[in-house]
DNA sequence: GAATGAAGACCGACTGGTTGGTCTGTCTAC
DNA sequence: GTAGACAGACCAACCAGTCGGTCTTCATTC
């Protein structure tokens, strides 16, 4: 029990991924982290506070990875796969801060939810960005409408806290290859693809198979 | 106020929408609604049935669709095309319901929620068993993890709730038509994709585009 | 190096308000 | 006259948050 506060967060994390952020309340928390109502309100003002640290924690990390990716990659392409892997791998570091962060969102009070949509509107037009640009070098098929394209490969990877579980069949690694791999497949044109290996950062561990 | 069950329910449906299902009390669904405590629960056991049944009002129209693509179509690439057309499409009809239903689903009594749960595995396995008969036919490729794919595949279309608005910037069929575009993008083996036209539904609203 | 005191960390009984749900009863339709 | 549809006062449980108080730590003073 060294830090009171780091102790709460990590508990509630795991209540809330369990039950949800209602089916939790103060006391419980409280209890589950052996202190107080003086101890948890002496650390937060309230409990839709401790719900906003959350979501902050976890949403600060994506952008700043996604954010380094498109500074130290040229090329579109490898920007893309940068940032899908390093996004895909957040959901291995953060998985319950991410199912807290879906489901509770849209209670956050207004002066928390401002904040944290504009950073979650940075991100999505980092990768409106990434795709425009790669068109524009015609790298990335033309045709494609960007937004569009864009949240089919946000709700594809959001998605991922649904259903993926660290002890299941495949390993984050796995999922992000086969991830990079088909929006690859979906963003170059077609003629692109024999050449795609040369483009590639890693080849997925699924191209030797079967 | 025809019938107040409908009503009710149409009622909660935007109320939930809005504040989230436990940011709206019975009772302000009860004076939204214009009836009392009594009508409601001559209609209703629980809050927590009215949930019950706006989940499966949707989940069975989706399920139900699905089946029958599955059956009208008999090539793998026509089917997945057809699936994720409705699924799409779905988004159109029940936006308010399937937003409630992913946002408080996990609040759901256990007694309904092994329900729900059969169907929305149905579903899914629906999905990755036509992927799987695609890649035995050849059509697809051999390569991918069906399991993996077909999340992607659900993530992409399942994430549409929170970003599709019915007076966007595409309509929800373009959507439908890039999303296809897609997907068959990444299942369909690079060399078939100059005879990919002879296997569409139809041709993407944005290929005479640009 | 003992005494002082102030500030931060934490405790837990308490409160005012709200919530989902109940229950008695009335009103209508057949 | 009976059964379903609805009304609304009522209630126990619970909830987030408060507040007066204690215990610990440690810099400052003599």
């Amino acid at each position: 029990m060294r830090d009171l506060r780091e102790n709460i967060i990590e508990t509630s994390l795991e209540l809330f991924d369990r039950h949800g952020f209602h089916g939790v309340s103060v006391n419980e928390i409280v209890k589950a982290s052996q202190t107080s109502k003086g101890g948890f309100y002496h650390h937060f003002t309230s409990k839709d506070e401790l719900l906003y640290v959350i979501h902050d924690t976890f949403i600060t990390y994506v952008l700043k990875e996604a954010q380094a990716a498109n500074i130290v990659h040229t090329s579109p392409v490898e920007k893309i796969q940068a940032i899908i892997r390093s996004f895909v791998h957040v959901f291995d570091l953060y998985k319950s801060h991410i199912s807290v962060f879906y489901q509770e969102s849209n209670y956050l009070k207004p002066e928390y939810e401002i904040n944290m949509k504009g950073k979650r509107d940075q991100f999505k037009h980092l990768v409106f960005d990434v795709i425009r640009e790669g068109q524009a070098t015609g790298e990335f098929r033309k045709e494609l409408p960007a937004e569009i394209t864009g949240m089919a490969i946000l709700g594809m990877v959001n998605w991922i806290y649904k259903w993926y579980r660290k002890d299941g069949t495949y390993t984050i690694d796995e999922i992000a290859d086969v991830f990079t791999d088909l929006v690859l497949h979906f963003l170059l044109p077609v003629e692109e693809h024999v050449h795609v290996k040369n483009h590639m950062l890693h080849i997925p561990f699924f191209y030797e198979m079967k």
